[in-house]
DNA sequence: TGAAATGTTGGGGCG
DNA sequence: ACGCCCCAACATTTC
């Protein structure tokens, strides 16, 4: 009896699936299939943290399918031929999968629907990861934004994107499943074997979790977004970013629900934040290589500077400023770290240490639950000033005065740098000025100083200036 | 989704 | 009483 595939990727969940929805219809048994592909060309592999994240988010779909008479085919190699031969071996008449936007994602996507178009097989693409397709949001002149105000004004003046599709309450299965790889045989938990610990403490990968953290941010954080979204103390934010980045809960899902919740300058911005993500992703889709090359072709001369040494300290978060190594450690430790850190951190290495944006997005994406291929590189190039709509390069925070002014109780710097825990709070964001002062043994002393690495940083950015 | 330098203003101390 | 100066507070400019 024929069947019809359906090919989950970056969207492991059961409401608004488009795919799904499609598979169903079709009235013939359903084969859910995830294929692990990490040599395909043009499509970046997923870092550890990542991978740790895909085998519970694997494992949690799998029940999730089981749960409703179905369940998850796992197989692993290049996915053209793999969703070729899974085709042949189930008789499928009918396969569809959630568009990806990569360049290589989709030119891959592309290569198998004409491939299947050739066999007669239908092959369908639908939208389910993005609230407006990048080619529907263009200038007057047909060409993508380059200014995320712009691009934002255009996506709200579109029709509002469709209401979510419900998860299916049953899947009919076909009457022999074919053979699955063993998700522990891909040993993805392992990838990260140190932090496997401290990652499960924080987070619990899967669809349900992710509905739920909407829900209790509906109900909590969202009224008080726009006021204390930048403290990164305190719970403030969603924390949605990993389920949102592999798909576990749908853009569509969490714009219903907040704008249903009802029209607000916190909601708004809220929304603004999903915005960032679809600007992102329109980048990506219009320019392959946003991960290597700047936007901005002057900064191709930029002078970085190769310092290991200054680069191994960010990492670690022994930088001596508090509120970047905070945000360094939360990072090692939970596979996240918060918004307003993200940029500090960033404009740290990338204007006080003038490190290469590049070798930064690098750890961000060996280290990041929420790792994407268009936030990531994106963001990096915003703050280093070499992106489209960038902050202007001139714009260096000052990591003592961001501590003072966004974390000043210390509450997250005491909490992820224990050693400071008794410094007290005047001296909590300078703790080289604390009497008695600090052995270095305990926390270093700040590996630049403040003032001249930020006249070092405008020297360097004039030097590439006007062309 | 900055910070620092520079400019302006006005109250008050004080000779 | 008056003018001068200081400087905090705020605004503007510059990087």
């Amino acid at each position: 009896m024929p069947t019809s595939i359906v090919w989950f990727r970056n969207d492991l969940r059961l409401a608004d699936n488009p795919a799904l929805i499609a598979g169903l219809g079709s009235g013939r048994p359903v084969i859910p299939v995830f294929v692990l592909d990490e040599q395909a060309s043009g499509i970046r592999p997923r870092g550890p943290t990542s991978r740790w994240w895909l085998h519970h988010s694997l494992g949690a779909l799998d029940a999730s399918l089981r749960a409703l008479g179905s369940r998850l085919i796992l197989r692993r190699g290049a996915a053209d031929r793999v969703i070729g031969e899974l085709a042949r071996e189930c008789d499928a008449s009918a396969i569809y999968w959630n568009r990806a936007y990569e360049p290589g994602t989709r030119a891959r996507d592309q290569r198998i629907k004409q491939a299947f178009d050739r066999r007669g097989v239908t092959a369908e693409g639908l939208k389910a990861n993005l609230l407006f397709e990048p080619w529907e949001i263009t200038t007057g002149s047909g060409r993508p934004y380059k200014v995320f105000g712009a691009f934002w004004r255009a996506c709200r003046a579109m029709q509002s994107p469709s209401a979510p599709l419900p998860a299916p309450r049953r899947l009919p299965a076909p009457g022999l499943w074919p053979r699955s790889d063993d998700l522990s045989a891909w040993r993805l938990e392992r990838s990260t074997p140190r932090r496997a610990g401290s990652l499960g403490a924080a987070w619990t990968p899967g669809e349900a979790t992710a509905l739920a953290r909407l829900a209790d941010f509906l109900d909590g954080a969202l009224a008080r977004y726009g006021q204390d979204r930048d403290r990164p103390a305190g719970e403030a934010t969603s924390r949605l970013s990993p389920h949102l980045a592999f798909g576990e809960i749908g853009p569509r899902q969490i714009w219903r629900a907040v704008t249903a919740y009802g029209p607000s300058a916190a909601s708004d911005k809220f929304l603004a934040e999903l915005g960032w993500r679809e600007f992102a992703h329109s980048l990506l889709f219009h320019s392959a290589d946003l991960a290597q090359r700047n936007v901005r072709p002057e900064f191709d001369r930029f002078p970085w500077r190769t310092q290991d040494d200054a680069l191994d300290a960010w990492r670690q978060g022994r930088t001596g400023f508090p509120i970047v190594d905070a945000g360094m450690r939360q990072l090692q430790a939970t596979g996240w770290m918060h918004n307003r850190v993200r940029m500090i951190a960033a404009s740290f290495l990338t204007k006080h240490l003038l490190i290469d944006w590049r070798a930064g997005e690098r750890w961000f994406w060996d280290m990041l639950v929420d790792a994407d291929p268009a936030d990531n590189p994106v963001n990096w190039q915003w703050v280093a000033g070499c992106g489209a709509d960038a902050a202007p390069y001139f714009r260096i925070f000052n990591p003592v005065l961001q501590g003072e002014k966004l974390d000043p109780g210390g509450d997250y710097v005491r909490h992820w740098i224990p050693e400071l825990a008794r410094i007290p709070v005047k001296a909590i964001h300078r703790p080289w000025t604390a009497d008695p002062p600090l052995s270095a043994s305990v926390y270093p002393a700040p590996i630049v100083d403040h003032a001249a690495a930020r006249q070092r940083a405008l020297a360097a950015y004039r030097s590439i200036r006007g062309g």
